[in-house]
DNA sequence: GTAATAAAGTGCCTTTTTTACACTAATAAC
DNA sequence: GTTATTAGTGTAAAAAAGGCACTTTATTAC
């Protein structure tokens, strides 16, 4: 098998990986300064080539652990860049996928040892190649598939708070919403257990901690039923670019 | 340039496209009876190896150009896939697109000079490797869509009938929706331009031809603004795979 | 030419969903 | 014990969605 093939041509493949994270009430993005060639001392996003014996995911999510030390990060495709001029060098396929992480003191310090940092997502520099427009595509996405899926926990610590919650969603989608009917939804949704704790740095009264049940989502999936997690009504859409939409 | 790549391993890349057409009330796919191996004689999509001096789009422009002698085919990119057994021989990156095309007398004959056929999407036989797969995503891609971006009528003909795009909507997602809400929302959207003329094959009363209004539709766009073309509530959804609908 | 047939076209009322809005509760700091 | 700060709670009005039945138009058959 494969001599059917040997007529056409080969191409570098690599992986890029828009990493979201959630810290200090903002949505920020894990940014690498390059310290190697093409482009070294740019920003760009964290990437590598594909190899031969490995899957696109098993791809996504080596470069994801040499970058985090991280094992299970909520990670899915994006989409895929093949513009014959994307880069410098000889064209590269680029398989991009954005991957949602808790924010943590350790992984923080191996990421910093990669010349990586934190950027919050509205402070994004210019970065190398066709990157920026990776990163516009993957909060469009991040931002529609926030209303289908019930991702918004895997950007946060096991045990939060409704107040930490609802900023989570608001800077996401960069709006105000309202306390009262931000709390409804999402608690008739019906995933989410109340502690018995409270968590008290941030406010006097102090706000109860809630887990995500998994479980109990696991279990509807199963059974073929999904629910909005939409915390607004989105008929008619404001956006800056239609094309970062990817519609 | 290009030297710093010399160390990673090149990969086959194809694309597989995944083509809709809408002919007699029913959601079809193109589909090929492969005349060449590997997988002689199974049924399959579209598809053909990526060149060194193209882009991803146009590889697939050019692959749909070859099996309907089409142009300006609506076209867009779905899904990578890449798992290390998807096919046989060496591994290929499939990168997948679906196209919408109006199904036409004279394509059909270009396309049948290739042993390509429609099938409606029910009746979708057993396709090579990961074909099926990549059908149902499309599918459920198309589903989600057509919610956001109105591109039903890149399925039918210049001039259609409302009867006729709720026929097209009906088809796409397997449900009966009531006529008269059906209308009332489909035309108080705007886009819609009632033409005198009537179609007069599939009623004696005949019904009015309708034609999109692209250049309205463009001229909101830019200005940000786009619409819900919902038919009808989707708060909780029953799917037979959650796989399928990639959330 | 008139009756029968068949699909197109039209409006209103009910239910559900969304939104707007203001006070009380708990606790720590002083 | 007063003050300050954020958590937590319910209701009513407005908007959207959903359900439902008759009239219109033109052809065909007699």
């Amino acid at each position: 098998m494969g001599n059917y093939y040997s007529n056409y041509d080969k191409h570098y493949v690599a992986l890029d990986c828009i990493i979201f994270g959630f810290e200090g009430g903002e949505l920020k993005l894990l940014l690498l300064k390059r310290k190697f060639e093409p482009a070294k001392g740019e920003w760009s996003l964290m990437g590598g080539f594909l190899d031969k014996s490995e899957s696109l995911d098993d791809g996504a999510r080596r470069i994801l652990h040499q970058l985090t030390g991280l094992n299970d990060i909520y990670m899915e495709q994006l989409f895929t860049y093949g513009d014959v001029n994307r880069d410098s060098g000889e064209r590269t396929i680029s398989v991009t996928y954005y991957a949602l992480i808790k924010v943590d003191e350790n992984d923080r310090k191996l990421a910093e040892a990669h010349g990586a940092q934190w950027v919050a997502i509205n402070k994004v520099p210019k970065l190398i190649f066709d990157h920026n427009k990776m990163v516009n595509k993957a909060l469009s996405t991040l931002r529609s598939k926030i209303v289908r899926k019930p991702i918004g926990f895997e950007l946060l610590p096991e045990k939060f708070t409704l107040p930490q919650l609802q900023n989570l969603y608001e800077a996401i989608n960069q709006e105000q919403l309202d306390k009262r009917n931000f709390r409804k939804r999402i608690l008739e949704i019906g995933l989410l257990d109340k502690l018995d704790e409270k968590e008290k740095e941030s406010s006097k009264k102090g706000a109860f901690y809630y887990k995500f049940n998994k479980e109990k989502y696991l279990l509807y999936t199963e059974k073929g039923l999904l629910f909005h997690f939409k915390v607004k009504k989105d008929n008619l859409i404001k956006v800056s670019s239609t094309e970062d939409l990817g519609i």
